[in-house]
DNA sequence: CGCCTGCTTGACCTCGCTCAAGGCCCGTGG
DNA sequence: CCACGGGCCTTGAGCGAGGTCAAGCAGGCG
């Protein structure tokens, strides 16, 4: 777990041993934290970054009435608020979804990580990049696809990306979250959250419970969502594997 | 307007003579292209990136059943495609909205500037990271708020991010766009734009004919839109002025 | 045991969509 | 000069996806 960081970076670029070593040296002191925490809040100045070491956390926003929009879930590997490297000020709410452990990296060390290696800047940049492109593929998801769709995208990419990190197989992968939780990241109330899910698993698309997600039929349901996978430019475009 | 680049990069963080210098020396070939056009598209590996340098363009994506939609406007001086950099492929569509002048940087060209003054390279990355920034506010505009609130935010965004770059005066700026793709960017209904819109004028509110949108309330508006520009991230938080 | 959190179900309602038609403006061609 | 056609905006009528409200249920924990 504590290799997570350099793990993460390795995944996107060939890293030299010189990097490598740099990043490894970085010490990560792990932290517990319960589900349904704030890491950090808007309107924060952070002078630190996290780091999800294992659970699932979310970057979200609080309506004036209390209604709450979620942007982006983050498992192990992500850092949710690598932006505030270079914007001052947060403009989002980081928050605990499921038990988490998180490490915090102070911004001084990044910056000095990423003066001495300007490849390891370049990768952070993109993995930037990737979480803008997710957040668009939102954007098209809130935007433009019913209920059912929708959901079934939203589950069809977290197993892709825990996939992808390792933390799936044979189509299964952990994803403790509430069905409310699940309401704020599609714009859908509980109700229909529910009713929508009840739908996906009579249609043997998903089994979903006890913070287990399963999808028995990949095809099925990436094809009712209209899921194509490259907007997270995973290296190799794998699909969950079958 | 061949400036613009420069100009630019120069708003976000202050740049020594030498970087300007080198900023400078990049030789911009000024293209006009109508409303309406691709400037890339969904599945390109481009080697070269867009700046827009006058008029209005977007990202958006193209579903299954032939609906669109937008998840970002560009204005002038804005690199709607910098993502390529360092993302390969490229995940969504770059359409010009009005007429437009673009011109093409090379990643070559770009990726040298950044070798060489490491903060213009941060410079860069910080522009993206405010990319990323909207895109989460449009998750929560699509998502959470009402059509009315929803059309409300879309120009308080526009008008804000006009006057940063000095293209609006006195609440007023040009926006020169169909109810078609004011429908694609926040996911209504043509219809459902144009009832939005004459609400939005019958309150006063504001004004939006012939390419001109002036906002007379920007209060009223801004607080039926529960608009808070500091996702923007503009250095100084001004407010269109009054 | 009782409470609290989260899931489920039913009934009703409404915001925004669809379909359809008409109007306005402007560019093109007879 | 007028006729025609094509965008784009506007308006009306009806409908449906998804929201709200309300109640009941199941499991875990003090």
């Amino acid at each position: 777990m504590l290799n997570t960081f350099a793990e993460k970076l390795s995944k996107h670029c060939d890293l030299t041993a010189r990097e490598l070593d740099s990043v490894r040296a970085v010490n990560i002191q792990p932290l517990a934290i319960g589900a349904g925490h704030n890491l950090a809040l808007e309107g924060d100045r952070p002078l630190r970054c996290i780091l999800v070491l294992a659970g699932l956390a979310s970057t979200s926003k609080l309506n004036r009435d209390g209604n709450r929009q979620t942007a982006a879930f983050h498992m192990a590997g992500d850092m949710p608020d690598l932006m505030t490297l270079h914007l001052e000020v947060l403009d989002s709410d980081i928050r605990t979804i499921s038990d988490c452990t998180v490490a915090f990296i102070e911004h001084d060390l990044l910056r000095s990580l990423c003066e001495k290696h300007p490849r390891l800047a370049a990768t952070l940049w993109r993995t930037t990049l990737i979480d803008a492109s997710i957040y668009r593929e939102w954007v098209v998801n809130v935007g433009l696809r019913p209920a059912l769709s929708r959901m079934a995208h939203l589950l069809c990419e977290v197993l892709c990306r825990m996939d992808d990190r390792g933390l799936a197989t044979e189509q299964v992968c952990e994803f403790d979250i509430t069905q409310a939780a699940l309401g704020d990241a599609t714009g859908l109330s509980v109700v229909h959250v529910n009713r929508t899910i009840q739908t996906l698993r009579k249609r043997g698309l998903v089994t979903f419970a006890n913070g287990k997600l399963s999808i028995p039929d990949w095809e099925g349901l990436a094809s009712l969502a209209g899921f194509r996978p490259e907007y997270l430019h995973l290296n190799r475009e794998r699909e969950p594997a079958d």
